[in-house]
DNA sequence: TCATAGATATGATTTTGATCATATGAATAA
DNA sequence: TTATTCATATGATCAAAATCATATCTATGA
């Protein structure tokens, strides 16, 4: 169930786009918002001279551009990183449920917070230079609070891009945590001792 | 002017804290928001052993926990890391205001969208590996579209925490990239070339 | 005025993660 | 079944950033 379900709405359409597709560019008005069920999408900005500055790798199960509920135009291209398969939602019928409905608006609210909080605990993990350290730290933050033990619902390899690491680092240090006795390990399945 | 005040609403009262002051401790009830003037805040949850696990720290001129909105009780402890000045803000105020006020709901809601949104570069710039292109393409993105030319808010090292970097790396970087005639550089201002 | 703290800056050395290479096991498709 | 792909895993080498050491400049306050 992704967030615009919540709110009790119904997806347009369905759109499927090809690697290299592009989704929308720079100056088009906004109408769609999108939830991305499958693939990724690259935001773009470009300079005058037409660098192109990637600034945003969407991926799968979030939705994107949610700054662009509050603006008429896009102002960067969106080009499809592999091949996508979007959920299609109508913008005028977002912004209406949420005029109409305080708790409506109140539950996206919840979830921008979510957003925010994930956000900012990924850059302050991402900031740990050790990659040992950042390892644990990541386990211990998915860690259910009182409890001790996890099971990974994403390979270890997702991880590593996750947190800023190769995923030949990133088994470095799993090995390292468990030959230091900090984690216990089997597959996807780990105990903090 | 902070996303409190765009709402139209008065701070109950300014709050000092001393560094090393805690703020709340984990199962208080939530009746206030806070806006941090000055200071910054450290976040920490526990394992049950009483491992203390930092997750989250919220710098000045941010409001923060804003999850914290849609709980009843604290999941965390929030200790001053330096001294600090807060205003202090009702939650019912704050979730009244929203209930009667569906503007006022979606001005707040584009506050958090517009987080998610810089959040998300954030992270994505803080990936690139090369201190060299990282802060080649902060300052790409901190140039206003249409421009060159950039007067920087902050001080150099403080960008340099911002993005991941010692502040020894960003100043070879922007000596790199001065260099390489890829920017001109005088002070806090800054040119691509 | 002088002292101090902090930002700016660069050199030398060390550490560490990236990269490249390679191997195994597990899941999936042909 | 076999082939293929992908996650898992580890070794060797290399490049680059961290770290440590200094020095200058600037702002601030005593």
């Amino acid at each position: 169930m992704n967030p615009f379900e919540k709110l009790g709405l119904s997806p347009l359409a369905h759109q499927q786009l090809g690697k290299g597709q592009s989704l929308f560019h720079m100056g088009d008005p906004i109408a769609r918002m999108y939830f991305i069920r499958q693939g990724r999408i690259r935001l773009v900005r470009h300079l005058e001279d037409g660098t192109p500055i990637p600034f945003h790798l969407a991926a799968a199960n979030q939705m994107f551009a949610e700054a662009s509920l509050f603006t008429d135009h896009y102002h960067c291209d969106a080009i499809a990183e592999e091949d996508c398969s979007l959920d299609v939602y109508s913008k005028p019928q977002l912004l209406a449920a949420f005029q109409g409905d305080p708790k409506a608006a109140l539950s996206f609210m919840a979830h921008l917070a979510q957003q925010v909080q994930a956000l900012r605990s990924q850059i302050e993990l991402i900031n740990i230079k050790s990659a040992t350290q950042r390892v644990f730290t990541y386990i211990q933050g998915k860690v259910p609070p009182g409890d001790r033990e996890l099971t990974l619902p994403q390979s270890w390899k997702s991880v590593a891009a996750e947190i800023g690491l190769t995923h030949e680092a990133l088994y470095r240090a799993l090995a390292e945590l468990q030959k230091s006795k900090r984690i216990e390990r089997k597959g996807r399945q780990v105990r903090l001792c």
